[in-house]
DNA sequence: GTCTATAATTTGATAGAC
DNA sequence: GTCTATCAAATTATAGAC
């Protein structure tokens, strides 16, 4: 693993747990056994750093979006799989979504950052919308769409801020099955 | 107006923009007109300011919330109303929900400002539960409380960080108008 | 790429006078 | 309740050697 694979890794893994603030550059030297200035030459200012994390953490979503549509044929497994790359993000990392978190602090992250995550949630936008099925009118895919991805990531914070992960399996099972309603 | 309400008004109105961590004892003192020493006067520690205002948040949203259904005779018209209170964070105040902005934060938090976060959104879905028609089994009620909670929380989150405070309005009423479908 | 060293600022917090 | 003064630690960031 590269070093920039293995800051990229403590970024998230702080970030993804305190936001954009609870990650210092001394908190990833001494997670990568490096020094703090050595992290600066990876990543110069703070915000290269939030860039580069939200860029990867974009790229991977999308690539595992890619891979569980190509198994799903219909709208609802589609859908399924759509909330099985967030549902990961609870079970496997014990956390909520980077973008999630960081988005809630839109007004206070730097301008590069605050495009990534809008370039993320359009993109999340786009993909479910795309999921639902044809018979449904445009417009109303589209308020859909911003249901289910709005949903998950409040389920994901409920779910966390309760200690509770089985909310967020009944909440967003729930929301995937009302999505599908006849128009 | 009274220095801690005026701490507060100020804590709360940088903490629903960037958290936790961005908010300082200085940038309260500076917002106040008074010396950061005297900050800790009225809040010693961080902590203590962070429950005061969970606390504070959480009274006066569930006093809307009671004065919201006083006048609302049918589910519908409770839910409508649950809904604006929230949509008002946005509209009003141009910012996300604290305690869901902090909710987001759960683990980099203390533990009793995660208590009070716990309390605020076991209270909301409980409101949101009672809310639903009879009709609706009480299993069911839950699920949907839940989704009705963390839909308009990531709503919230999603509308603000891609600047698009229409989305909220799409969303929610949407998410409102499936919770009432039949069982 | 990583290190030592260090600068400049910010942060949470305390002691004690008024 | 508010102030001055101060502290210890943390934070982002840079310069320059290896």
């Amino acid at each position: 693993m590269t070093t920039t694979e293995k800051l990229l890794d403590a970024a998230e893994f702080r970030m993804r747990r305190g936001g954009y603030n609870a990650v210092s550059f001394r908190d990833l030297a001494s997670d990568t056994n490096i020094k703090s200035s050595s992290v600066h030459y990876h990543y110069p200012r703070k915000e290269d750093l939030g860039v580069a994390l939200v860029e990867r953490y974009s790229e991977r979503v999308f690539e595992r979006l890619a891979k569980a549509a190509a198994k799903a044929d219909t709208p609802r497994d589609k859908l399924l799989a759509f909330r099985s790359v967030y549902r990961m993000a609870l079970t496997k990392d014990d956390a909520i979504c980077l973008c999630g978190l960081l988005g809630a602090e839109t007004a206070a992250l730097p301008d590069a950052m605050v495009e990534g995550l809008q370039a993320f949630f359009k993109a999340n936008i786009t993909w479910v919308q795309d999921a639902l099925p044809d018979a449904i009118s445009k417009s109303e895919r589209y308020k859909r769409a911003c249901a289910l991805v709005a949903g998950p990531q409040g389920a994901l914070m409920l779910a966390t801020s309760m200690a509770d992960k089985k909310l967020f399996d009944a909440t967003t099972l729930h929301l995937i099955d009302v999505a599908l309603a006849r128009d």
